[in-house]
DNA sequence: GTCTATATATAGATAGAC
DNA sequence: GTCTATCTATATATAGAC
């Protein structure tokens, strides 16, 4: 069986994704051309552009993906009354989330110029952090919880250290490490 | 009296760095080409090539000074005896650097793509963070210091979240952040 | 030391055949 | 749905005049 043209097109869709999600976060965004794209996944650029018609529009779909699974995790977070339950409930999330990050490699780097460049998706993830700050913190965050939920929602740095460790040891450190740093 | 040419030289070549440094951080190394530094600065493309051969080379001699100010941070805090003075004193040094990096712009994130291309600056710059690393938890450092070290010197999240706020309301916030990140 | 002009490569993107 | 061929813009970098 030989798959449908609908299903063909899904399947090289995806592989576009999958291949730009790999290749952005090693080379970067303005360092991946649709050329290496396209070559790595071992089709043409116009193959590529049939099914997106702008580079930052892949960008654009990989970093719907992130946004909307960490809104789903501050969903779950808000359903949570305990102060404490909440806190350890979020930490979780931004651990798996720079986990997973790391493996899988997702691109969403807040201190890349594409980012900050970019105003749609700037601002979704300015309100994202903006959500996540008061569900943590109440509606009039200190400023030193400010900072400190920038440093919770932005484990990268740290993870980078701990890049030769099993996922599971990695996840033991960075929650003692966001515990600490919540306590604010 | 018009300058001598040498001392139109070191001048050109100065003012070569403070754009590209100003340029490479707002809009990313990649996305910045020497097209747009020359007309920045309000000379040509060609006249920018008399001075570095390559786009790289200008990064280069930018990295050097902020591995060289850092590596003189470190001298200093090698000759601090006391455990918790050493602390506070690395503390204000990774402090001072990214609130002066963010302000007067240094390229310096260890997160960006050609930062680590780069082989030679990664090499510096890992180099770097091990002498820290040993010098504020010992020879034979926990992996929970070693993430929160990672923190300690990589606060660029933090301080993008402070942005709008004095340098000096900046460098106590984070101080007391850091000292609850390296309390372990 | 700075300029104009140019070489060369590669980028993002499109047209049209199969 | 995928390809070949091509357009157009811009990148890094150099040659040679002033």
């Amino acid at each position: 069986m030989s798959p449908t043209r609908a299903e063909q097109a899904e399947k090289t869709r995806k592989t576009v994704l999958e291949t730009a999600r790999r290749l952005f976060t090693e080379h970067g965004f303005d360092a991946t051309s649709l050329q290496l794209i396209a070559d790595t996944m071992g089709v043409t650029k116009a193959n590529v552009y049939y099914y997106f018609r702008t580079k930052i529009e892949i960008l654009e779909a990989l970093l719907e993906g992130t946004v909307a699974a960490l809104s789903a995790m501050l969903d779950q977070a808000e359903k949570i009354k305990g102060k404490q339950a909440r806190l350890e409930f979020m930490v979780d999330g931004f651990v798996d989330h720079v986990v997973r990050a790391h493996r899988t490699i997702a691109p969403m780097n807040r201190a890349d110029p594409i980012i900050r460049r970019h105003e749609g998706i700037s601002h979704r993830l300015d309100e994202l952090s903006e959500r996540g700050l008061h569900l943590l913190f109440g509606d009039t965050p200190t400023l030193d919880q400010q900072a400190a939920y920038a440093m919770l929602s932005d484990l990268g740095p740290a993870t980078r250290s701990l890049s030769h460790l099993s996922d599971d040891e990695m996840r033991a450190i960075l929650r003692r490490l966001c515990l600490r740093v919540a306590r604010v």
